[in-house]
DNA sequence: CGTGTTTGACCAGCGC
DNA sequence: GCGCTGGTCAAACACG
């Protein structure tokens, strides 16, 4: 009943674009004030005593009242049982556009957004220049129809998030339908493989991210608690690998392998690989958010074509890879023709800041460390302090571009990271992380049955030290965090 | 004594 | 098939 009460609303806003509709509309309301009027005056007269012949009267009279009133609830549902085709033929067809447009832009011009509704004048600007906006901000309002002409203009999508609460079940319902509709074409797209803009992969891929930080200790502090159980002299590096697995939960099958860089032995290059089963310490989550948020970007590089999709071992990403753009130019490049072709997936986390090698910064809000709201100190950076101001993602084959291509690749890098919507979605993504998490092990707290320890394994200094994830947006959006 | 590290041995995959 | 290499195992050892 009360769809059929927002229906009458849809219909009636309908109404307002319609001469004809209009004129219909109104008809129905004073129709509907005339029945209801009708139908309490056959109540009054049959609530009084009268003489049976008279009732009986009375009740045919009601019979053919409601009967009436039937026959007339009937075309009503007629008409709006048309609204809601109409409706449903305009999102087929929206949808259909969407799809279309997005394919033949696909190779011309990498203009997609997939918008987390920044608050700045600049990024609004830039959903107005864009062909094409998916709009994936978490609104509370389900698609109305005025706000399906106005996708109509801009295409704007929207998907309602589950921690949203519940204002309207016929929206709720809406919603799941929309969702449900949009559902097959989302899907078709991440199966369409890495050569059509798809992002999933096959299995048994094996994705590793490796980090390249300035660290005195023999690890760097990632907020996990790891029990070395190799050691290694690798091939083409006399500085010895050594080999850790976690050891926070038993049985948690990730592994991690630390090793100087022959280069700059100041430089620690950790390689983690495999998925944790079990909730991470603080320090470790914001570690994991940032390393995964690198292999989106770089999975989602159309020329990299790296199908880091369901398969992937990078720990859990709070915010769908779908997004970010799968056109847009990322920083993160393929490094696995400089790391290990033959070991599947690999991103590389540049820490450094080493200018000397890296001319290009690839995240230049970075350097202006002047600004407190630039920074992001992260708790695995803290064994060297004099390097966590300034962070940027690197890979191998970005040291190894030249000329025209660094140019390019620069121009890119800097549009992506100059984009206060990338810079508010990162520090969102690990905010929410952290925040997940200290909710998380507030309640569940038997799920760390082994609290991490001090000592080198990783949880030395993050236990009962406070710090602070700064956004980078430079639109004031900082997130801070201080448990 | 419990826990973590060290280090030589072992195994599997890969290229020749 | 053989050798090389990366990765893992497990006994011995160190430390608090």
């Amino acid at each position: 009943m009360e769809i059929d009460l927002s229906l009458k609303l849809d219909s009636q806003e309908e109404a307002k674009e319609d001469d004809h509709d209009q004129v219909q509309s109104q008809n129905q309301v004073h129709e509907h004030s005339r029945t209801e009027a009708d139908a309490e005056q056959v109540e009054d007269v049959a609530s009084v005593n009268v003489p049976p012949e008279e009732n009986l009267h009375a009740e045919e009279i009601q019979l053919s009242v409601l009967q009436m009133e039937m026959k007339r609830m009937k075309e009503e549902n007629k008409v709006l049982r048309k609204v809601v085709e109409q409706t449903l033929k305009d999102y087929y067809d929206l949808q259909t556009k969407f799809a279309v447009i997005r394919d033949n832009n696909q190779n011309k011009d990498p203009k997609n957004f997939l918008s987390l509704h920044g608050n700045d004048g600049e990024s609004q600007a830039t959903e107005a220049a864009a062909p094409n906006i998916v709009d994936m901000n978490y609104t509370k309002k389900p698609p109305s129809r005025f706000e399906e002409r106005e996708s109509q203009l801009g295409l704007s999508l929207r998907l309602q998030s589950d921690s949203v609460p519940q204002e309207r079940e016929e929206d709720q319902e809406e919603i799941k339908e929309d969702t449900a509709r949009f559902a097959p074409i989302i899907q078709s797209k991440l199966q369409r493989g890495p050569e059509l803009g798809g992002i999933t992969s096959p299995p048994n891929r094996k994705a590793r991210v490796s980090v390249r930080a300035r660290c005195e200790a023999a690890t760097i502090n990632d907020g996990c608690q790891w029990r070395k159980y190799g050691q290694k002299i690798a091939k083409g590096n006399p500085c010895p690998r050594a080999y850790y697995r976690c050891t926070v939960a038993p049985g948690c099958p990730v592994r991690k392998q630390v090793q100087r860089c022959l280069e700059d032995m100041s430089i620690l290059i950790t390689t983690y690989e495999g998925t944790h089963n079990h909730l991470l310490p603080v320090g470790a989550t914001a570690m994991a958010s940032t390393a995964s948020a690198s292999a989106s970007f770089m999975l989602l590089d159309s020329s990299s074509h790296i199908p880091l999709g369901s398969g992937t071992n990078i720990s859990s990403f709070p915010y769908h890879t779908s997004n970010i753009s799968p056109y847009s130019p990322s920083p993160f490049r393929n490094p696995n023709s400089n790391l290990d072709p033959s070991k599947g997936n690999n991103v590389v986390l540049d820490l450094t800041n080493n200018v000397s090698s890296n001319p290009q910064q690839l995240f230049p809000m970075a350097s202006s460390s002047s600004n407190s709201s630039s920074q992001l100190g992260l708790p695995w950076m803290q064994n060297n302090p004099s390097h966590h101001n300034d962070v940027h993602f690197r890979s191998p084959t970005q040291v190894a571009a030249d000329g025209n291509n660094s140019k390019l690749l620069a121009e890119n890098v800097t549009a992506i990271a100059s984009d206060p919507k990338f810079r508010v979605a990162v520090a969102a993504a690990i905010s929410s992380l952290i925040n997940k998490e200290s909710q998380t092990s507030h309640h569940h707290h038997h799920h760390h049955p082994t609290a991490p320890k001090d000592g080198e394994n990783g949880s030395s200094s993050t236990a009962g030290k406070n710090w602070i994830l700064e956004s980078l947006s430079t639109g004031g959006n900082n997130v801070r965090h201080s448990p």
